[in-house]
DNA sequence: ATGAAAGCGCTAACAG
DNA sequence: CTGTTAGCGCTTTCAT
């Protein structure tokens, strides 16, 4: 791993200087110097085994070519896609990916940026879901160029690429009510999180719209999108309401819990309980029954954040404000066996 | 991202030389610098907010405090956990991860690993299953620090840490032979992947030593881990040995398999078919019924390797040879309610 | 204990 | 088209 080949001995072998081999060496740059030469340079580097020297370069260049990437549990099946979409997007274009996990730690998250930023990354994706943030804040201030994922920016002018939640609530509360159930639970994921709150704000003004029974008693929030939360929220909704024929889970967990509590109060679902989760999760079509859920495509949403961090890149830092715009992906309904028409 | 404030402004800022300014910014050299000088800088460079350069650091020292990491595919749930515990190990001793996806790709790989060496990496863990291929004599003969994960090296002197596939395919067969099963089959992995060669090995080993039916027929390859090459391999075993009361899987997936080729053939499980799976993934749990498996230690395999990766950069790499160990961590298994003694 | 000077490997003006 | 000359920001001898 030491005795490195620079460019110097390339030139030195090519019998040309070390500009001229640099020059060669460069796609970007290879035009202006002469064919005969490029080749030289080219056979000579190829002879020596010459690896060019990213950190050198980057030093030069004030460009490393490498991105970071912030998520927020790499274990929660949600992020591998986004992260893969990132992967695939930006490594097309050359860049690597500094990943780093923060548990939900505000703490590490913070130093997780700076360590980043020390590297030079050119750019930043943050997947980390916590609210308004003063980090936030400090990034565009520092104009990093930076696109949130799966997360909104409250008020500060970020990119963000997110799933369109409402629209995904939608989907789901418009299923149930077609089918015929009127009195629907929601169990809701914690409030302390935006994608919490969206949805459950979602749910009752679609449940409004498709004249569903509307009751503050049949919206329970789980403390966490967690089965056992989901479970023992669902417990409480149908304790409340035995009456209720359908509940919409926030997440596909706590659609998990929700099974969960149907069998403890003999309920079969989807006969006696049509449940709908959130997210596609994988191996949620292999439960017992397959669950009715909403899919949002995460894949793209690595996609699509690539991009727009490609073109915050490519921009100048310092000329116009940028545009900061919110992407949002629409989702879709995937109808497997976990819902069905009510009872009677 | 731009108007750095450098090491040099610091300097001015506190009164110092450049040079002064960095023994006393790092932890390392801090001792050689006074007190007060220490103090000065410190301040200085909060005043400042000033930020090191990883790179023009990196370029100096050789080591860039970054460290590659080479998945074949995130979105296979036994890979995140492996990172996590990378990155939990390396990130507590300073260090960032840059993680790459191969697709099971060769020539991807070899891009990858050449993109990150020229990214000057410290160090490189490889969790790409291919079998002995010359790219690891190529990074082992260049004196990379390197450390296989969840795969062997062949005959190179390369650390790896890996899965005990014998240790736990033998507590499978144990637990099946305990419950009272005699007509085992065997669900078998792929025979181009190592893991997959070995559990069936392994799986005839064990059979024997446990004085099961030992019959070819009771073993059935499926081309693929996945759930429908399971069904397909575990009715090719059922048509075959309609008397099996038990299938040892291969995988979790392949035992997922197994639990539609039982509901196909009108057999409960586990009253007329007991069920292992092998990895225990993320929600196997929560199938119906939970799959009994064998737990593979993966957040702790990336534990491993990091400490071990961690040793190897320490290393001097041009002192003696490298120790190259290879670790084995043992499984547990895990029963749920996937497996009951036969029926009779 | 601190300063001076050199240079890691590369690219980017600027000349020629 | 090619060579010269300067550094990028930092650490590290070597003096003092």
């Amino acid at each position: 791993m030491n005795d490195r080949v620079t460019l110097r001995d390339v030139a030195r072998e090519a019998g040309v200087h070390a500009s001229t081999a640099s020059r060669a060496l460069n796609p970007e740059t290879r035009g202006v110097v002469s064919e005969t030469t490029v080749h030289r340079v080219l056979e000579a580097a190829r002879r020596l085994s010459y690896r060019p020297h990213a950190v050198a370069r980057g030093l030069r260049t004030n460009r490393t070519m490498t991105v970071g990437m912030v998520v927020p549990d790499l274990e929660n099946p949600l992020f591998p896609p986004i992260v893969r979409g990132v992967e695939a997007e930006l490594g097309g274009a050359g860049y690597s990916i500094l990943v780093g996990n923060t548990d939900n730690d505000a703490e590490r998250l913070r130093t997780m940026v700076a360590s980043l930023l020390a590297h030079q990354v050119d750019g930043l994706i943050l997947a980390t879901a916590a609210a308004h943030d003063d980090l936030v804040d400090e990034l565009v201030e520092r104009r990093v160029a930076l696109v949130l994922v799966n997360r909104f920016a409250e008020d500060v002018p970020t990119s963000a690429v997110v799933g369109d939640d409402r629209a995904g609530i939608e989907l789901a509360v418009a299923h149930i009510a077609s089918l015929g159930h009127r009195v629907v639970g929601h169990v809701a994921g914690p409030g302390v999180l935006s994608t919490g709150r969206v949805r459950a704000k979602t749910f009752l003004e679609a449940a409004i719209r498709h004249r569903l029974d509307v009751d503050p008693g049949l919206v329970e929030e789980a403390g966490w999108f967690q089965v056992e939360p989901g479970r023992h929220a669902c417990l409480a909704l149908l304790d409340r309401r035995p009456d209720m024929t359908a509940v919409v889970a926030a997440n596909d967990l706590l659609a998990l819990g929700c099974y969960a509590a149907a069998a403890q109060r003999g309920r079969h679902v989807p006969q006696d309980l049509s449940v709908t989760g959130y997210n596609d999760m994988p191996f949620v079509d292999l439960m017992e029954p397959a669950l009715t859920t909403i899919c949002v495509p995460y894949r793209e949403m690595g996609h699509v954040a690539g991009v727009s961090l490609l073109e915050l890149m490519r921009r100048n830092p310092d000329l116009p404000s940028p545009p900061a715009e919110t992407i949002r992906l629409t989702p879709s309904l995937t109808v497997r066996a976990s819902t069905a028409p009510p009872r009677s």
